[in-house]
RNA sequence: GGGGUAGUAGUUCAGCUGGUUAGAACGCCGGCCUGUCAAGCCGGAGGUCGCGGGUUCAAGUCCCGUCUAUCCCGCCA
C-alpha cells in the first residue's frame, strides 16, 4: 500500500536527496525513448518526475493524460539549464524507482488547462472535470476563506449563526417560490426561502440580539449573469440598533473581507448618495464609480436647438466622454442599437473640435449655442457627446446603460478596483401598474422615515424609506432596512398594499402576532455571497464561482436535473401532470 | 414572454454567390526518439453538419418550425 509523503506543489531545494511519494494526475508526457518526463498534478502543483529505468519506460510509455498515479523515487536537482522557474517545484525533479497507475482515464470530453476551448454547454456537463482546472478551483479556495472571514469577523462581535428553516410557509409577494409538496397533507406545499427575512426578525424578537447565518436562498426567476435560481446569502440581523449602527459594521466587515481575502485596502466611511440622486447621475440605482462620465441635464440647451426630435420631451439626457479616436461611425451604430434595443428612439451625438460641435445632430446647434454647451459642461477638444430625449426614466435608464457600455468599451473596468457605495433613501413604495396597487420597493418589513410616517396616509408614494444598499463596482452586493417594530405600523404597511384583514391575517397574521409581544427596534441586512466572491475573484460571472451551477434555464446539464418522477411517487403526493395540448 | 449570438470529427473551429469524396488544429491509435516542460518527427482511424419539415436536378449552405447553450429586456419584495 502507498502513502504520499508530499503533495505536488511543495517540492523544492530543501528536500534534495530525499525519498518522496507523490500522487497525482498526469498532467503531461514527454516521452522520449530512453527518458520519458512526466508532470504529475495535484491541487496543490505540478512536479517533474523522470523515467529512466527499462521497466518503468515500459509502463510510462503506456500512460495518458488524466491517469491517476504514484511515483515514488529522489528528489534531485536540475541543472541549471533545465531549471523551470514558471513552476514552483521548477528547481528539483523526481527520478522515479516506483510508478503504479492507480487509475487509469479515457480520453477526456474536455480540456482541462484552457476553459475557453470548449462551450460551457460541455464543461457544464462535464462539470468535475472542470473543477480541475487551476483557475476555478483557486475560486472556490477563495469563496472558502471568504466565507471563513465572514464567520470569524461576525462570531467576534457576539453574532450568533442560527440555522432556519428551509421548508417553510408560501408568502407570495415579489419573486415566485420554490415549491414543494407535502406528501402528509394532500394539496399542500412547503416554499423554499427567498431569505430568512421573517424568521431572523422573530429571533430579534426572541432576545437573541445579533444573529446570521450564510444561507441558501431560492428564488423562481429568470436568470442572468450574476443570478442563479438557488444562491447564498450572507444574513444578518441586529436589535437596537439605527442606519449608522447597520453601516458602520458593514463596512468594517466588508474591509476586513477585501483586506484578509484580497489584501485590498479599502477606504472608510464609503460614499453615501441618495437613490434619487443616483438615478440623475448614473441612469441607475447601481452604479459603477471606477469611472467618472456623468449624466447631464441636457434640455435647456436641446430646447433652443432647432432639433425637432428632442422638442416636446420630458428630458433630454447627455454624457460626454474623451474620444481619442475610438468612436468610429461603426462604434457609434453599435451604441445606437444598444439604445434602442432598450427602447430609446435613439443615440444622438456631436463631437466637439476645435472649440465647436461637429457631426451628428451639431447643425441644429447654432455657433453661439455651440459655444454655450461648451463651456458649461466645460468640454475639451476631442470629446464626443452623447444624448437621448424621452421620458425622464427611460432616457436616464437607457443613457446610463450607455455609460457602462462605453466604459467596457473603453476598458474603464479595472477588476482590481474596488468602488463601494451606499445607495440611501429609497422611495417606500411604487405603484404596480398592471396590479393597481403600491408595492415595496425593498419589502414590506421595511420601516419609514420617522418624518415621513405621517405621509404614510396620505400620500405613501412620498415616503422614503429605511432601506439600504451596497453597490460595488456596478454590482448589488448587498440591501437592507431597519424594519417596523409596531404591529400596528405593519398593518398600516399590508394595508397600503391594498391587502386585506382577512389576507393579511392568513398571510402574516403569525408575524404581527409576534410584533405584539415586546420587539425591540431592529435591522439588518443581507449579502449576495456570490457576488460578492465574484468581485474578490475578478470574474463577471456567477458560475465560475460557483461548484455545480445552473444553466440559464435553470437547469443541472451534468445529472439532469429537474426531471420527471415516478407515478408512484406523484401518488404519494396526490398529484397529477396536466398534460399540454402538444404533448397529447 | 421578447430580442441578439452560437450549434459541422472526441474538442475547438473553417467551409464564399447552393455544385466532385465536408477540411484544419488539438486529442486519440501505431511507430521513431536520452533533457523535455503545450516536446518533436512519420503514419492512421474518426462525421446522422442539433432535430423535424420544405424549396431544388442538387442543401452544411436557402426557407419554416423546434430544441439546447449564452447575453440582454421584462421579471428578480
Amino acid at each position: 500500500m502507498f502513502s504520499r509523503t508530499n503533495n505536488c506543489g511543495e517540492l523544492n531545494k530543501t528536500h534534495i536527496g530525499s525519498n518522496v511519494l507523490l500522487c497525482g494526475w498526469v498532467n503531461s508526457l514527454r516521452t522520449h525513448g530512453k527518458i520519458i518526463f512526466i508532470d504529475i498534478r495535484d491541487r496543490y502543483g505540478k512536479t517533474q518526475v523522470i523515467l529512466d529505468k527499462d521497466d518503468l519506460i515500459d509502463k510510462g510509455n503506456s500512460l495518458s493524460n488524466e491517469d491517476v498515479i504514484s511515483i515514488s523515487g529522489k528528489v534531485s536537482a536540475r541543472t541549471k539549464e533545465f531549471i523551470n522557474k514558471e513552476i514552483a517545484t521548477g528547481e528539483i525533479e523526481v527520478i522515479a524507482d516506483k510508478l503504479e497507475i492507480l487509475s487509469v482515464s479515457e480520453p477526456l470530453p474536455v480540456p482541462i488547462h484552457d476553459r475557453e476551448a470548449s462551450t460551457e454547454e460541455q464543461r457544464l456537463k462535464y462539470r468535475y472535470l472542470e473543477l480541475r482546472n487551476k483557475t476555478l478551483q483557486d475560486n472556490l479556495l477563495k469563496r472558502h476563506h471568504a466565507a471563513q472571514v465572514v464567520r470569524n469577523f461576525l462570531s467576534k462581535k457576539d453574532f450568533i449563526e442560527i440555522e432556519t428553516p428551509v421548508l417553510m410557509k408560501s408568502t407570495p409577494e415579489g419573486a415566485r417560490d420554490y415549491l414543494v409538496p407535502s406528501r402528509v397533507h394532500h394539496g399542500k406545499f412547503y416554499a423554499l426561502p427567498q431569505s430568512p427575512q421573517m424568521y431572523k426578525q422573530l429571533f430579534m424578537i426572541s432576545g437573541l440580539d445579533k444573529y446570521f447565518q450564510i444561507v441558501k436562498c431560492f428564488r423562481d426567476e429568470d436568470l442572468r449573469s450574476d443570478r442563479q435560481p438557488e444562491f447564498t446569502q450572507i444574513d444578518l440581523e441586529m436589535s437596537f440598533v439605527d442606519e449608522p449602527d447597520i453601516r458602520n459594521l458593514v463596512e468594517n466587515l466588508i474591509t476586513t473581507v477585501f483586506k484578509e481575502v484580497n489584501g485590498v485596502k479599502i477606504k472608510k466611511p464609503f460614499p453615501v448618495i441618495t437613490y434619487n440622486e443616483s438615478i440623475q447621475r448614473y441612469g441607475t440605482d447601481k452604479p459603477d464609480l471606477r469611472y467618472d462620465m456623468e449624466l447631464n441635464d441636457f434640455k435647456e440647451f436641446s430646447n433652443k436647438s432647432d432639433f425637432k426630435s428632442f422638442k416636446d420631451l420630458d428630458y433630454v439626457s447627455m454624457i460626454s466622454v474623451k474620444d481619442e479616436g475610438v468612436f468610429s461611425r461603426k462604434i457609434i451604430d453599435e451604441l445606437d442599437n444598444h439604445a434602442k434595443s432598450l427602447g430609446a428612439k435613439g443615440l444622438a451625438w456631436m463631437k466637439c473640435k476645435n472649440n465647436a460641435l461637429d457631426g451628428g445632430i451639431a447643425r441644429f446647434f447654432d455657433s453661439n449655442l455651440q459655444s454655450d454647451i461648451i463651456s458649461h459642461y466645460k468640454l475639451k477638444d476631442n470629446s464626443i457627446c452623447f444624448m437621448i430625449g424621452d421620458n425622464s426614466n427611460l432616457a436616464l435608464k437607457v443613457l446610463g446603460s450607455v455609460r457602462t457600455k462605453i466604459a467596457e468599451m473603453l476598458n474603464l473596468c479595472d477588476n482590481t478596483i474596488f468602488k463601494p457605495v451606499w445607495i440611501v433613501d429609497f422611495p417606500l413604495f411604487e405603484w404596480d401598474k398592471e396590479e393597481k396597487r403600491f408595492e415595496s420597493v425593498n419589502h414590506p418589513f421595511t420601516a419609514p422615515k420617522d418624518s415621513d410616517i405621517e405621509k404614510l396616509s396620505s400620500n405613501p408614494e412620498d415616503v422614503t424609506s429605511k432601506g439600504y444598499d451596497i453597490v460595488i463596482n456596478g454590482y448589488e452586493v448587498a440591501g437592507g432596512s431597519i424594519r417596523i417594530h409596531d404591529n400596528e405600523m405593519q398593518k398600516q404597511i399590508f394595508e397600503i398594499m391594498n391587502m386585506k384583514e382577512k389576507e393579511i391575517n392568513e398571510k402574516f397574521g403569525f408575524f404581527i402576532d409576534a410584533l405584539k409581544f415586546g420587539t425591540p427596534p431592529h435591522g439588518g441586512i443581507a449579502f449576495g455571497f456570490d457576488r460578492l466572491v465574484m468581485l474578490l475573484c475578478g470574474v463577471n460571472n456567477i458560475r465560475d464561482i460557483i461548484a455545480f451551477p445552473k444553466t440559464t434555464s435553470a437547469s443541472a446539464l451534468m445529472e439532469e436535473a429537474p426531471n420527471t418522477i415516478s407515478e408512484t411517487q406523484l401518488n404519494d403526493l396526490n398529484i397529477s401532470i396536466k398534460k399540454n395540448e402538444k404533448d397529447i
